[in-house]
DNA sequence: GTCTATAGCCAGATAGAC
DNA sequence: GTCTATCTGGCTATAGAC
């Protein structure tokens, strides 16, 4: 890690900050409800300073993207780091990691069919790195758990892998949230029991 | 039924072409992307024209809505007129036919948090008895098929409904769709089996 | 009820002074 | 790099002739 001048710490600062705001919003509202003066007032500077950070909306959704999985690069590398414990005890844990985040209000939601944004997106190497890394590792552990016969051998990897990455926008969460009757914990227990045990009685 | 005049046959047929358009778009490109310029060269008239038969935006989306809702409904009555068929098959069935709706761009897709288009979802009473009427209908089927001992009593039957209303906007389906190398069957099985057999090894 | 033409608005992006 | 002020385009919705 190079070691930055007192000015560049400010900038990095300052644009970490827009990216805290942009993520909050992108979970909030998503990406087409999101306006680039929220952000700018959320922040508490003016629309063309932003821009004096990033090119364009779609760079602020790729930035807010970047942080978000290099977070759940972070907590898979956690899990890579225990001891004793299987590999399918490593993907639950993720996977509750990531429903976590999604109830707390911090995962970005972006709209799959925006084809810009996905320009952009594809355009960045610090996303696409990202996303290979992460989708890499947890293959990994797919497969392993599914030699451990822990996971099902009767779905392919790939769609185990997209099915884990899908709870990162469960809409169950937020509905079962919005009913208000049930504390967090207890919400991302019985969302992580659809997700691995399925809807059918365990004999 | 009312007999119609002639006048409002052709009317109600018109109708009928604006909310396929609206439905098809939706699914396609979301309701924030959708422009009513689209909808209107779509069915081939005037913008003007549209604003003749759907008051706003927001009640174009609405009545796609209710148009798919009432396709689910008789999805519903058509299982529950079946004999010989336990409450769990009648759910898979149903759960089977909106991952195949979904899979073949049909199925209408909303932002959750637009609160305009909230609004008047809410304030449509066709809209609200067809969701009540689904629920209820699906709830019953959801309690029997616990008490069968088919579907899992450790969840409340409230987040067993909402797993599978969510399979409606599931992204796994479209994502498996993307990578080409799957049939439309193939793709709906396995998604239905992570849905309703989870990820989990079965012993 | 259909059309053309346009009003009115809002959001993304920029100019230019400091 | 920050600001104020503005441009530009696109979108919802409507006016008004036929």
């Amino acid at each position: 890690m190079a070691r930055l001048s007192f000015r560049d710490q400010v900038l990095r600062v300052r644009e970490d900050a827009i990216v805290s705001s942009v993520n909050r919003l992108l979970a909030e509202k998503g990406f087409d409800s999101m306006t680039v003066d929220e952000v700018a007032a959320d922040v508490g500077i003016a629309k063309a300073s932003l821009y004096k950070h990033f090119a364009s909306k779609e760079a602020l959704a790729a930035a807010a993207m970047v942080r978000v999985l290099q977070r759940a690069r972070q907590a898979i590398e956690e899990q890579a780091a225990t001891a004793d414990r299987s590999a399918f005890e490593r993907l639950r844990a993720v996977t509750r990691w990531t429903l976590q985040v999604q109830l707390a209000g911090e995962m970005p939601s972006l709209p799959a069919q925006n084809s810009t944004l996905r320009a952009t997106l594809v355009a960045d190497p610090k996303y696409i790195d990202l996303v290979m890394d992460v989708s890499e590792k947890l293959g990994e552990w797919i497969v392993q758990a599914q030699t451990d016969g822990a996971l099902t051998k009767a779905l392919p990897p790939e769609v185990i892998l997209y099915t884990l990455f899908a709870r990162a926008c469960d809409p169950v969460l937020g509905f079962l949230k919005a009913s208000g009757q049930h504390s967090d914990e207890q919400i991302v227990d019985w969302v992580l029991a659809t997700c691995l045990d399925g809807l059918a009685a365990r004999v």
